[in-house]
DNA sequence: CCTCGCTTGTCACCGGTTTGTCACCGGGGC
DNA sequence: GCCCCGGTGACAAACCGGTGACAAGCGAGG
């Protein structure tokens, strides 16, 4: 799980990397606007701590141009006492904020929470009708049937599904859950993945009773059961 | 160890899930009455942790099934205030409850004194099938062979991949739980270590029976015996 | 302090799998 | 017809796991 954290400030910028290393994520830095900007294009965080006082911009600026482009959970930092900024960053698409000064214990708390809701958070195995997928063994099973050995995209493609079974989740969305900013805008890897996918899974593949396509938009899976 | 984890509040589900994978069990979970019967029946968890407001159904009723069939310890969720429901759970042969809302940590404590009454709590070794390892003396015993002198990070190994024996274990949840967060993502290290180890425990290191590669997952050790 | 031996980390290579890319097909709307 | 979209097959590039070799680290004993 990767998060990027942009701070002006030297010491809290390394005690919020510090605890969020501790427990196990991958942060990424950045100190302003335009190299946070860059750095999220470029290595696709799964989500972003942003402070709002920066030099030369604010966080509001990166919230905004993520918020173009994903939808990772954004978290905003603001000093105390500067309510109505909280009102802008809700507004702007902001997922959570934390008053200055925190503990580590609250910031982790809150970030699991995020994440969590975002549905990054799953433990092991999810499921969905009669589909379960094990995120750890990377296999899904139908039914009562065998389980399917999947790969790591395929496994990453049906997470998604999956948490969003029955419902329409669109071309842009699955392409940054899967391949992050990098993949974005380019249909072909998705319908690759969706079409290696349908062999291994549907009992038709011709006609997916399953991973259903819809025209225009992207992707759908049919959860019965 | 597998846990099986039943609630129809997804956050308090993920939540209960993931403290409890970070304390190294493996979760399985499900949301409703006939989902968790029929994980119940396919997992074979250690431990099963029930919610009692359930749709379509209780936690009572999983938990008079699974007695039927399974003395595994059985611990409850219950709202603050059902005083009467604690009576009826124990009735059934529940094992614990819990009253919402309680702390992970509680939690966990909670589950190892189950896991410690009914005997699955590890002292200083441990086992899966033919295969005692002792976490003092680092060393392991297959079947009844001469005990195997091990290094501190196979033994290391043999733990994370013992305590979850016959599942897969990810590569990067090996890589974590063995070096720390300093080794993820470098997959060699973990590469080199498997083929140590197997050139120590495995009649023929080149078609391992214990330590399998699951392929673009992880390894899986199987629990023979 | 030095050396020995064991453990651990790093590099390079092989063969198989997975993933990315291209070219082409057919259908539906304009 | 033309264009856009999704599906499909083929091939190449990248990646992954297994393996051997060797160097770097480390503790024990001289």
């Amino acid at each position: 799980m990767k998060i990027l954290a942009v701070d002006d400030d030297p010491d809290l910028l390394a005690l919020v990397a510090f605890a969020l290393s501790q427990a196990g994520f991958v942060v990424v830095k950045a100190v302003d606007v335009p190299s946070a900007l860059r750095v999220f294009a470029h290595e696709a965080p799964d989500l972003a701590i942003l402070d709002i006082n920066l030099p030369g911009g604010s966080g509001f600026d990166i919230c905004e141009a993520i918020r173009k482009q994903s939808r990772v959970p954004v978290m905003m930092l603001t000093a105390r006492g500067e309510e109505e900024d909280l009102v802008r960053a809700l507004d702007l698409g902001a997922d959570d904020y934390l008053t200055k000064p925190f503990s580590p214990r609250t910031l982790l708390a809150r970030v699991r929470a995020l994440l969590r809701r975002a549905g990054l958070e799953t433990g092991g195995a999810m499921s969905a009708g009669e589909l379960h997928l094990d995120l750890e063994a990377h296999t899904l099973r139908v039914g009562e049937a065998e389980p399917v050995k999947l790969t790591k995209l395929e496994t990453r493609l049906l997470q998604i599904l999956i948490a969003n079974a029955g419902n329409v989740v669109g071309t842009e969305r699955l392409l940054t859950h899967v391949w992050g900013h990098r993949g974005s805008g380019d249909r072909q890897l998705l319908k690759q993945l969706v079409h290696r996918l349908r062999q291994k899974i549907e009992r038709d593949p011709a006609e997916p009773a399953l991973l259903k396509t819809e025209s225009g938009a992207g992707y759908r899976l049919v959860a019965s059961g």
